[in-house]
DNA sequence: AATCGATGTGAGTCCGGTCTCAATCCTAGG
DNA sequence: CCTAGGATTGAGACCGGACTCACATCGATT
């Protein structure tokens, strides 16, 4: 309809060249915009690319310069929020510099992230953001390292991989937010997540995920720091779908020895975990008190709001863009600063003091 | 460290081919494995290669082949759920046809897709899957067209485009939920979204969104087909950021007039809409009644639990990078089916009477 | 008028694979 | 023993740009 069919092949240089009766060097001097090239044959040039409809082919370009201007990013799973922000300041901070995104999903699974990572590289990304499945089988890392292409971490460390990580300090926070929850009254504090063992949880085993080891840590100098030891049949990992998640969660609340409070691993677990507890017919915070990693909006608009802990997820992803980028693009030092990404506890409605709390205290008294 | 310091350049068929001592054309046919070579000369350039750590440069096998196994997704933002799994459903359908994903973020803004689409046509993609911002003016999404790179829309169809497109059917959901609501007594009822406009609604104005257009017509069609006529003056476009939203929201419940219901056009406005309706001190749905798009875990554990419009947003991308990878590989017509796609009403607590609606309906009996 | 440095310009190489084509090997049929 | 035809193999073209290098131009110097 329009006008010249184009059909099959895709307009060069060459062909430009020819149009504006040139030679190919030139018509690329002139389209690359780079060496010297006189006023009237860049004119007639351009104007010979603008009728042709050319388009530079940057599969081409990136061969000869060897940069692709695309980095490429490995996470756990886009569906979550989490990484949706994350994703997003990435995005949008490689978008400023002129970078695009190559997004790859692992769902969580090491081999697929093996993959994963040989697949960008084979693509010739600028380099890689990779928020690990496993802080401990990194040997597919230590090949990027090797290779020389940047990397740059996200959300979880990896076990002897010198790189810049950006995450926020867990052990912290989870001090932080236990000792709140023992404040207020509880001893039985539960810990839900989803990372996965061999067998049940044994105090320091070495677990998959940087992230959590930290975060029960966290809790672990909390209970000390106050003369108690943390329950550790409370700690439950390998929470995996929504079902197995809500089945973790009528147990931790049922006999007489039940939870108080419990700890979400992250939004996804909170989900099920809100939703086993009102289908219990319990309510927060008076019957259990929770907190949840990650604060979604959503979790304002819940009865109670709940207390959460604060990631600076974009911060966090735009941090990692940034780095990788300035690795990229030259200088390793300088500014390794920026912002310090910090989680903050937000305490909304859903942690209170356990029912029995009162006549403990009195009894104690 | 570890041995072969593998700084700088890396290795290539020639390379191999030396170590292997064959020639380019033998190593390129061992390792590309097509070609006639004896499995003597294979061996050798397999280990050759192995030893070596060979890798193929997919940039250039990119550049002879013209397939660069890779699609291009160009969403408004990934940030929101919508998309967060769309884009699930993307990835993991393209990787299981050994596709890449690279995925682009237009914050819905025109010039930002425009952009995107030509970044992603000079990167040589196999095809593209676009969510497009606007359904109006898509010149750039006829050019990808007429370039003959396959092209598949997502959520949103684009008026005077011939492009197989994979979105609900929102005239008739929308249809069904204003029924219902005035089935259960509602006349006020309000529509909020964030499609831009330039001035206030008009009833058949042109809008950027099929999506909106669709809805707002399955609105007036339930009025219609009760014998009454839809509040113009309960549409709100141009709803932006969480301020504007509340703003808006307190603005439709206040008055003598004020909206009985109110439907929000997806979940991030929802999400501003609770949030003002329980600033204001009304209850849901005592005082307000409420319609979400998109079904949401967190829409259950809201009190009361949302009344929403799922969409099969995952099985949507799915569909998508089958119908685009279909496109790709050949083949044009073909099972053209797949499942159909459709929205469902999923009622929970957000719906109930309007207050006065006794009161009315005594009076008018 | 001869010289010099700053442009302009075209031919041709290179990036790292794929692929064509002609030459060489090998083996079975005659 | 000779030969046709398939299996192997190597040389080199090619994909589409970027870039090197040698050569031509030209106004400005002295």
């Amino acid at each position: 309809m329009s006008s010249e069919g184009s059909r099959r092949r895709d307009v060069t240089v060459a062909d430009v060249a020819k149009a504006a009766q040139v030679s190919k060097a030139q018509a690329a001097r002139a389209l690359g915009n780079y060496g010297a090239v006189s006023e009237d044959v860049r004119e007639r040039v351009l104007a010979a690319a603008e009728g042709l409809g050319y388009r530079p082919n940057e599969l081409a370009r990136s061969m000869n310069t060897g940069k692709s201007n695309t980095i490429g990013v490995v996470v756990g799973d886009i569906e979550n929020p989490h990484f949706g922000l994350a994703t997003r300041g990435i995005t949008d901070t490689a978008k400023k510099s002129g970078y695009n995104v190559i997004l790859i999903n692992t769902d969580e699974e090491r081999a697929a992230e093996v993959d994963a990572v040989q697949v960008l590289l084979d693509k010739r990304v600028d380099g890689l953001i990779v928020a690990p499945a496993s802080s401990v089988e990194t040997a597919h890392l230590k090949e990027v390292r090797d290779s020389g292409r940047p990397l740059v971490l996200l959300d979880r460390a990896a076990e002897g991989l010198d790189v810049e990580t950006f995450a926020v300090d867990m052990g912290t926070i989870s001090y932080e937010s236990t000792k709140y929850l023992i404040e207020a009254g509880h001893r039985r504090i539960a810990f839900v997540s989803t990372v996965r063992t061999e067998g049940p949880y044994v105090a320091g085993m070495p677990l998959d995920s940087s992230q959590i080891s930290d975060r029960l840590e966290g809790i672990r100098r909390a209970f000390e720091d106050e003369g108690l030891s943390q329950p550790m049949d409370l700690v439950r990992l390998n929470a995996g779908d929504a079902d197995s998640i809500m089945r973790i969660t009528r147990d931790l609340l049922k006999g007489p020895d039940a939870a108080t409070a419990i700890i979400a691993s992250d939004g996804l677990i909170a989900l099920s975990v809100v939703e086993a507890i009102q289908e219990s017919g319990l309510s927060i915070p008076s019957d259990v008190s929770l907190i949840m990693y990650d604060d979604f909006a959503w979790t304002r608009l819940t009865t109670p709001p709940l207390t959460v802990i604060a990631q600076p997820v974009y911060d966090m992803g735009m941090a990692a863009a940034t780095a990788l980028i300035r690795q990229i693009e030259g200088r390793k030092s300088s500014s390794p600063a920026g912002p310090p990404l910090e989680a903050r506890l937000v305490r909304r409605g859903s942690v209170g003091s356990p029912k029995d709390v009162g006549v403990l205290s009195q009894a104690g008294s």
